[in-house]
DNA sequence: TTGTTTGCATTCCATACTGGAATACTTAAA
DNA sequence: TTTAAGTATTCCAGTATGGAATGCAAACAA
């Protein structure tokens, strides 16, 4: 069994094509066809069926697919390993980013990485938390900065974290931002500028208002906090905004109950990183460590 | 990377030999060293040092060991998860036992696993404790049933384990057994009949009297406790033995200080069972439950 | 030093595997 | 039925793999 006939397989079940797992492996359809019909004779059993125009995995193949995965990543451990210069910090660096760390964190992140760092091809992509966890599993990046998840996959493990305090917010002219101390009942009768359903801020204030007996109105304008902020300083119903986004488009509403979200930079057990990796989460927990402490002694 | 090269370089190396580990996997020499020099060749490092008549690992061949092992184990996982046949119980299974154990155990274990599972090739071998954990490091076997050691490396798994409690014991006219409460400082001053330094029976009763401050004499016939016993026996000294070994013609010694070991069966952590290995370990799971009842319901 | 032995490397050759190009086949949708 | 999309098959060239015979180097003995 070879690595090369395994990663066929996994870019095949990624991509759910054998044409553009033979693109991306930079070889043709006929070869990768050849590489997993090796790999299935092998194995002595089919590993994806092809019969219909959407391939699917068998049964086997189902089975096979943590354990490739798995032996792939050992491969990979083993030639970092081997790797001979263990101090240079080059080569490409793939980072998977939530639009809002990489508006806010990542660009003091990049700067100071980028000037100590420049043999480092950056590989950055933008995306939300479920689809950077999705990404990740698909070992399409060495991190991701994101919004981590009370329900995190096992598999993964977190290099570094910090809370993401967050506050209720409306347009000062609003009619919520003249109440003292607005409860949730309140709330409730004005929509809710909230990210969608698959995300982190969703479920907490959702859970919110389920817990007392309320109906959330979402409007579910985007995903983008930024917009979100736009929007609600605009007027167009209240939301839930990190602190660090708050100026005086905004009023804080001093709704009593807490919410907060912690961001963090994730990678995948059992995967070994690069001095890339290394040394970027290196410079992102000092400054998140300068940031905390320099809000915190205020 | 294929695991073919993978098991010729950790065959070499466990054999210490390109011509042994030919042999081993059905190869003739050449192709073992083609092997060997296409993994270097990939890796672009050499592996193993074969400028010297005894061939030893570079340091990336010692990097790349446990990898190696890694690797292969996870190609044994995935190769097992995909066993179509995942109810029946057939074909090899490789154990360890110690002399003692084999004697003393298995029989009963044996006999029944033969007459439920007739179409597993068993294939057993005796050694001590300390040589059955280096073969199993080594993949030379499934499970081993021996002593547990205190000093048990990572990387194992016990499956099943048991006490094993001991006495201190000799012939019924050494002058010992006249004694009605022997202490340390008297047995100190006869020969002890004791298995060798590398045995946990050794370093348990060796311990005890160095916190006494006394000087252990022994002598050190064997490391089977068969014979050890029945040197005891004809009055060449005192020894510790296990309960069950006792008979007439032995004199139990009533020292203070209890001694005991734990006999088990271990498996390698990251390495997943056989059918055959796990219907034996129930087997073992339940005969050594049945015997530790009927002695203490007594 | 000089055989001699032991053990890995090299060469040669036949065979098997691998990948690309062209093409055939299959399925689902128009 | 036609068409489009996607995978399998065939053919061919280049490469890799294994065995047999042989070469070469290190350790050992005389």
């Amino acid at each position: 069994m070879d690595s090369n006939s395994l990663k066929a397989f996994l870019t095949i079940v990624d991509l759910g094509s054998f044409s553009e797992a033979a693109e991306t492996l930079h070889l043709t359809q006929p070869a990768i066809s050849k590489r997993l019909a090796s790999l299935e004779n092998q194995l002595g059993t089919s590993l994806i069926d092809r019969s219909h125009r959407k391939i699917r995995l068998t049964t086997a193949g189902a089975r096979l697919l943590p354990h490739a995965r798995k032996i792939l990543d050992e491969v990979h451990n083993a030639r970092l390993a081997l790797s001979p210069d263990s101090l240079k910090v080059e080569g490409k660096l793939q980072i998977i980013a939530s639009h809002h760390i990489g508006l806010h964190h990542l660009p003091k992140w990049l700067n100071r990485f980028n000037r100590e760092y420049p043999m480092v091809a950056l590989d950055l992509q933008f995306m939300e938390s479920d689809a950077a966890y999705r990404q990740m599993h698909k070992r399409s990046a060495e991190l991701a900065f994101v919004t981590l998840s009370d329900t995190m996959e096992s598999g993964f493990r977190v290099f570094s974290q910090w809370p993401d305090p967050m506050v209720f917010a409306a347009a000062p002219h609003h009619p919520l931002a003249k109440q003292d101390r607005p409860a949730l009942k309140e709330l409730a009768e004005y929509p809710a500028l909230l990210p969608d359903t698959t995300t982190a801020t969703y479920r907490v204030v959702s859970r919110l208002f389920l817990e007392a007996n309320l109906v959330l109105k979402p409007q579910m304008p985007t995903n983008y906090l930024e917009t979100i902020k736009m929007m609600t300083g605009v007027g167009l119903g209240w939301s839930v905004l990190p602190v660090t986004m708050m100026d005086d488009t905004l009023a804080p509403l001093k709704v009593q109950h807490p919410v907060s979200r912690v961001l963090g930079g994730i990678g995948l057990a059992g995967r070994e990183l690069s001095n890339a990796a290394k040394a970027l989460l290196d410079i992102v927990r000092q400054e998140e460590r300068n940031t905390r402490s320099e809000s915190g002694g205020r």
